[in-house]
DNA sequence: GGTGAGATTTTGACTCATTCTAAATTGAAT
DNA sequence: ATTCAATTTAGAATGAGTCAAAATCTCACC
């Protein structure tokens, strides 16, 4: 379960961080370990308790501010459906979200380029822009469940 | 300003509450009254302010059992972005939402079928969605930034 | 290997949109 | 008129997220 980073993925983390002049910590690490391990769209509360597993002291706001900081950093995406909870995405490649009705859960969806400029090209002229969310809403059959 | 409901829209209000077995009510017809005429997504509290107006003893749970009714019967849909307050939308045509970040205003940008269908395309078999949520966040030159 | 400045973490208080509860009011049907 | 369910209302409660201030850590520099 609780894995270490991969070399590639430390590199990843020091990376992004550096490039925004902020610091690899202990709990950036291990919040940083948690979106990797299980790619399921957890929320604050579940990224919080699957981190303290490994690092008991950590406390929420922390979390808060990690995920903040990645955000802020390229490093993952916030994902809102309605007015749940925020949930947190370490998948960059462009794609959407399914949010299964029945149990909750949050799949990716890849997404075309070609779909992407479809729907970059319904936006009128002097509309500019800068991120699209795509998000879907419905009934996934188990089988295709898997929990990402 | 404050119209009152044209014959035409208080019937499709009638109607569609008829239809889900719900009264027409005078706090109905002036919080729908508010949404038609001034298609800008207000938030609940823009909602309220403007309805007080022409109906000052309204209370704000009122204003949210209204809303809430409405979505319940296809009279509204709800608009969210990321964690902001919740706004409200009576434009029944399909459509995605252009949130301009300097601003704060909601536009409505028409969605063709051909898009639509394009972006139901990307679902791998088994997902069955119910309902699409585009949301584009960008800048919108003043001129196009009519605010609807 | 110390020191100090700045970044980060921690705790606990706070916010505020939304939901809930229970009492009052309304209004359609008999 | 009476009745009963639906609706409205005021106010309390909820809970995800934010904030402020003190404690701790990091790291460049000596
Ligand atoms: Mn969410
Ligand atoms: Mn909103
Ligand atoms: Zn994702
Ligand atoms: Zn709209």
């Amino acid at each position: 379960m609780s894995q270490n980073l991969t070399e590639a993925d430390l590199s990843h983390l020091q990376e992004a961080l550096n490039r925004s002049g902020q610091k690899v910590t202990p709990q950036r690490e291990a919040v940083f370990q948690v979106l990797l391990a299980k790619r399921d769209h957890p929320t604050v509360d579940e990224v919080f308790n699957r981190a303290r597993e490994v690092m008991p002291g950590l406390s929420l706001a922390t979390v808060y501010n990690c995920l903040e900081t990645f955000v802020g950093c390229g490093l993952v995406r916030q994902v809102n459906h309605e007015r749940e909870s925020t949930r947190y995405c370490p998948n960059l490649a462009p794609h959407a979200h399914f949010r299964d009705k029945a149990t909750g859960r949050v799949h990716d969806i890849d997404l075309p380029p070609e779909v992407l400029s479809s729907l970059r090209s319904i936006l009128p002229p002097g509309f500019d822009s800068e991120t699209i969310e795509i998000s879907f809403h419905g009934r996934a059959q188990s089988g295709e469940a898997r929990s990402n």
